[in-house]
DNA sequence: ATAGATTTGCAACTTAGTTGCAAATCTGAT
DNA sequence: ATCAGATTTGCAACTAAGTTGCAAATCTAT
C-alpha cells in the first residue's frame, strides 16, 4: 500500500475513534501498519519518517491509541513494551508470539489459537488469555 | 514445613546442583518456598529474614538458581521479573498465571494445562509455552 | 482567521536491573 | 580446626525504559 492510503487509512481510523489527527498519530499508526508486528518505543522512533518525535510524545501518543482500543500492548522484551495494531484480535485472545531463543527475534503466528483455558477454581473469571511460544525459528533451527 | 525442615530441603536442592550452600541462597529458596507464588525481588527483600541482602545479591543469587534449573522466571509485572520455583512445571510448559485486572494480584493457576500450540508455519520450532491469563479473582469478582 | 481544547517537546525524575572491584564467605584437603 | 583457592557479597556508580509538569505548538469546529 502506498503511503498515501495508508495516511487515508490511519486518517480514518483516528476519526471513528474521535482522537484529533495529529502528525503524531498518523506516523506511529502509518510505522505499526508497516512493520505488522510488535515494536519497541524505539523502533517506532527509528522507523518514522523525516519528522522524529520525542519519545515522550510517543509513549503519550501509544497511550491514547490503547485508550481507545487501536492498539495493544503485545509483550515485553527486554525491558520495553512492543506495542501493536490491535486487528487480528479477538475480544478474548490475540494471536500468540513467538520468540526465537537463538536470535531473538519476535513473530506473530497469526494461524494459531489456543482454546481457552476453563478455569477450575471456583470464582476466577477469565476475561483475556495471552500465549508467548518460545524455540527456533526457521533461519536458526 | 518449619523453618529448619525448608532451610534442610534448600540445602539439599543447592548440593545437587552443585552450588556453593550460602546464606543467601538459603534464605532465597525458603521465602521461595514459602510464597508458593512468584516474587519480584523487592517482595523476596522484604519477606526475607533478620538479614537483608543486597538488591545485587538477589539478582545475582536469583541468576545462579535460574542456570541450574531450580527457579523460573515466571512473569513481568509493573516492570518487575518475578520468580518462582521450578517445581510443578513440566520441560515445556509450567502453568498459567493469572492476574486480576481490579486489584492486581497475581495467582498460579496450577490445576490447567492447554494443550502446547502446533505450528502452522513450516521451520518454526516450539519448546516452551507460557499462558497468561487476566480477568476477576474470587475476591473481585 | 480565531478561540478553546488537545497535543507536543523539553528537562528532570523514578526505578529495575547491571557492572567492576575489594572484602567476606564457602569448600575440601590437610 | 585451619588454610588456600574458588566463589559470593556489598557498595557505589551506572544504564535505560518509562513518567511528570509545564509552557509552546497544533488541531478542530465555528
Amino acid at each position: 500500500m502506498t503511503k498515501s492510503n495508508l495516511e487515508i487509512k490511519a486518517r480514518g481510523m483516528l476519526k471513528a475513534a474521535k482522537l484529533y489527527c495529529t502528525h503524531g498519530r498518523i506516523d506511529i499508526l502509518i510505522v505499526l501498519m508497516r512493520a505488522g508486528k510488535p515494536l519497541s518505543q524505539d523502533q517506532i522512533a527509528s522507523f518514522s519518517g523525516e519528522k522524529r518525535f520525542d519519545k515522550v510524545t510517543i509513549y503519550r501518543t501509544l497511550e491514547s491509541l490503547l485508550d481507545v482500543g487501536l492498539v495493544h500492548k503485545a509483550f515485553m522484551d527486554k525491558r520495553a513494551w512492543h506495542f501493536e495494531l490491535a486487528d487480528n484480535c479477538t475480544e478474548h485472545q490475540c494471536h500468540p508470539h513467538f520468540t526465537c531463543i537463538s536470535c531473538g527475534s519476535t513473530h506473530c503466528l497469526m494461524g494459531i489459537s489456543l482454546p481457552m483455558a476453563k478455569s477450575p477454581h471456583k470464582g476466577f473469571v477469565i476475561q483475556r488469555q495471552q500465549v508467548r511460544l518460545e524455540g527456533l525459528c526457521p533461519a536458526c533451527a
